[in-house]
DNA sequence: TAAATGTTGTTATAACTACAACAACAAGAT
DNA sequence: ATCTTGTTGTTGTAGTTATAACAACATTTA
């Protein structure tokens, strides 16, 4: 009686990024729940079709990850996960790696059709990819950096960058709140956002992410920080710019002003 | 004109292995090739059907290997391969490390029916896996360790696990040539193979893997040991054991005799 | 014989692949 | 202005492959 489905959901859905099937990782999970098995108690443990727990098997000694014995019924046995497992992540590191090399070296030789891409405004989604993109500008900056941001967005990260930025090009900072170690050479003004200037509507969602400008050239938006459904906005597009520069004026202005209350 | 296939066979089975598909893999490339494109445009340089590259474009971006612009015609552009190659693999290792930490868990807590195993013999696939099994062996040997083998096994895991055996246990090794360092507390018997003891057919063979007895207790034999077809047997049964013990027996008499030639 | 084992098929389902067709839109021609 | 023409983005529909699930049969073991 094929049974205890035991919800293993969320180890199956690892396995699978491991480049194992369904089946394949109930079968690994049920052999490493004893020392050795035949097909059929593999079926009744794991609760796969026993037809199909043969061809699994194969499978799985082909990835290395179980080893069968000569006797008859054939008993089966999984390695230890840590020799598993390691197997297969140090493939795929391995295909990464070379994924990487020849890619990298594509992207270095890419061909630059001579399109003012710099017109454009371009989207990007996801924090990680985000905070990457950030750092990445900022090490193209040669003269300066001005930021209204959300902390949250100050990955340890970012912070790096600019720390070791502040010390060739000037960095300006405007955020409700600063964590962390005291900001060596960066101006940072720091101004409790609950009511920015006045007759801006918007002004507050924009503070729940942030707006960069580089160099006084390009310019990064960051709207929504949840999970994974941030949104950023960049471009060095003139008319795109010189509106959040003259946004980013506004709010300075207020910020540099002593705190009345 | 969907054009030049160039192909990328290779890079797309890299790729494919980090969970990207085929479609997803070849779009990714075109885009590293060029500094942007619209839909059209990737569908030419890449050859994926025009109606196909939408889609693709939308997992890609879930992904967070491009960015999009918001122009119209809307352009794209892939992130650089070190950051996009690295966000997938670190995913990837992350769950690893995930399944790793809840199967070593349900490993270390696993029933043991009352079976004797030990009477099995256990084939093995894979010369990596073997390797692995070898060190596990010899770490679990208590007094004595034999080995006759084929200098190719000996991987410097294998040369490590032993080197430091060597000063608790004894260990003894017939081998038809010894590289590296000289095997300092062990009993190294070096011996041409060509012409083994008289009558046994058989042993040319065996000699092209090897035969490894841990405590005179478990026997592992290798045979073959081309990059991914090599075998092994291991076994504790007490006839599997008896017979490579008398085998090794006999060629370790041979081995000690003074090289007459 | 009966039960369990190992093998071989067939079918279903889902994902990926591939292509055809359509509406919306823009640019240019008449 | 209207009518082409071509491009873009979307939708739908097959073909293909791999996985999943089951049924049936031959073989072994007791």
């Amino acid at each position: 009686m094929p049974a205890a489905p035991d919800d293993f959901t969320q180890i199956v859905a690892c396995l699978k990024s491991l480049g194992l099937t369904k089946y394949e990782a109930l079968v690994y999970i049920a052999l490493l729940r004893v020392t050795g098995a035949t097909a059929t108690e593999i079926h009744e443990i794991s609760g796969v079709p026993r037809a199909s727990v043969y061809p699994v098997l194969e499978q799985l000694q082909a990835k290395e990850l179980v080893s069968v014995s000569q006797s008859s019924p054939k008993r089966f046995a999984a390695l230890p996960p840590e020799e598993g497992i390691g197997n297969l992540l140090s493939c795929i590191q391995q295909n990464a790696l070379r994924a990487q090399e020849d890619l990298s070296a594509i992207y270095e030789e890419r061909l630059s059709p001579e399109r003012e891409e710099q017109e454009l405004i371009w989207n990007l989604y996801g924090i990680t990819a985000i905070r990457k993109k950030i750092v990445e500008l900022l090490a193209h900056t040669e003269r300066d950096v001005r930021i209204i941001a959300h902390p949250q967005l100050f990955s340890e990260d970012i912070k790096r960058a600019l720390n070791h930025k502040a010390h060739h090009i000037a960095v300006e900072i405007i955020t409700p709140q600063w964590d962390g170690e005291p900001p060596g050479t960066m101006n940072v003004y720091v101004k409790k956002t609950p009511e920015i200037p006045k007759g801006l509507d918007r002004a507050k969602d924009m503070m729940a992410g942030g707006v960069f400008i580089f160099d006084n050239r390009t310019v990064m938006v960051i709207v929504g920080l949840g999970k994974e459904d941030a949104v950023a906005l960049y471009s060095e597009s003139a008319g795109f710019v010189r509106f959040f520069i003259r946004y980013y004026d506004l709010i300075i202005d207020w910020a540099k002003k002593p705190d009345l209350k």
